[in-house]
DNA sequence: CGTATTTTTTGGAATGATTATAACTAGCAA
DNA sequence: TTGCTAGTTATAATCATTCCAAAAAATACG
């Protein structure tokens, strides 16, 4: 069912899988089915910006049967392993960006929808800094996009 | 009490909230004492970073009795009507600014607390052009810091 | 001025995303 | 395999925020 869902062959997923497995295992995380399934659908189709809750119909609909709290552990833990970014837009939920390379994003609110905006889109001729005592962790920059 | 607390007079309190009352009805909102009371904890003294949670102990430090849902719809009123603005950085809890000039913001995540940095010390030399069919309704600037 | 009408405020219940808990299960090293 | 540790699960708990229905305050009207 797999293969049919993604087009691929059953060789191509255990290539696939192979691939991803190891990816976690870089990171420091051990290969698990919920975890090796979930990488699949996070990480084997391009870029991608993703709620839990978006997550768990994904995965509901892989019949792979996760619990929400594995949702929410593994997409936590995905990221305190450098694997996903949390993207701050809503209040209402949390976005997780696939995509580790530095840029910013556009935001559809009407829609929940994020679009990245690569690095080099964008070009900070001035930049204040940081108060004494503190260093930049990061710079966010959110375009906000109505119709 | 108040005034044992602002350091102001009862005429300059006077003169105060009459300010504020005006600046209410300038935005559509009617004057009604538990406004008006936040208001003047809001904006009386320069700008400043509210969490909805911050404004209710403030408000009762003040012995000023007044209901969290109170808290919450004033602030959401003044947002709509344009006497606040939200600021996105903190998936926990939302922060109200009362600095409605065009300008970005330093967190220090640590603290939960915002730093305003004024429009003219960034300069963006670039910026990508909104997708077809879409406008650009707000640029936001968040630089995070740490120790 | 009172009285009717509309807005606000309120306390408490409801919601919804996320996290904690405690029992169960799967990875993995020996 | 065995045993130990880490991961998963269902469910309950948490926490910020919103909803709700009733009480109170503002404003409009006669």
């Amino acid at each position: 069912m797999a293969e049919q869902l993604t087009g691929k062959s059953a060789s191509q997923n255990d290539a696939q899988r192979a691939v991803l497995a190891q990816k976690l295992k870089d990171h420091g995380l051990r290969t698990t089915t919920p975890r090796l399934m979930l990488a699949e659908l996070l990480f084997a189709g391009g870029n991608r910006h993703i709620t839990a809750e978006a997550l768990f119909s994904e995965a509901r609909a892989a019949s792979l049967k996760v619990s929400q709290a594995t949702i929410y552990n593994t997409l936590n833990q995905f990221c305190d392993a450098g694997l996903l970014r949390e993207v701050q837009v809503d209040q209402e939920r949390s976005y997780f960006d696939t995509n580790m390379s530095d840029h910013h994003h556009f935001y559809v609110e009407a829609e929940g929808r994020l679009i990245d905006i690569e690095q080099d889109a964008v070009a900070l001729a001035k930049l204040p800094d940081a108060p004494d005592g503190f260093s930049v962790s990061g710079v966010d920059i959110v375009i906000r996009l109505e119709k």
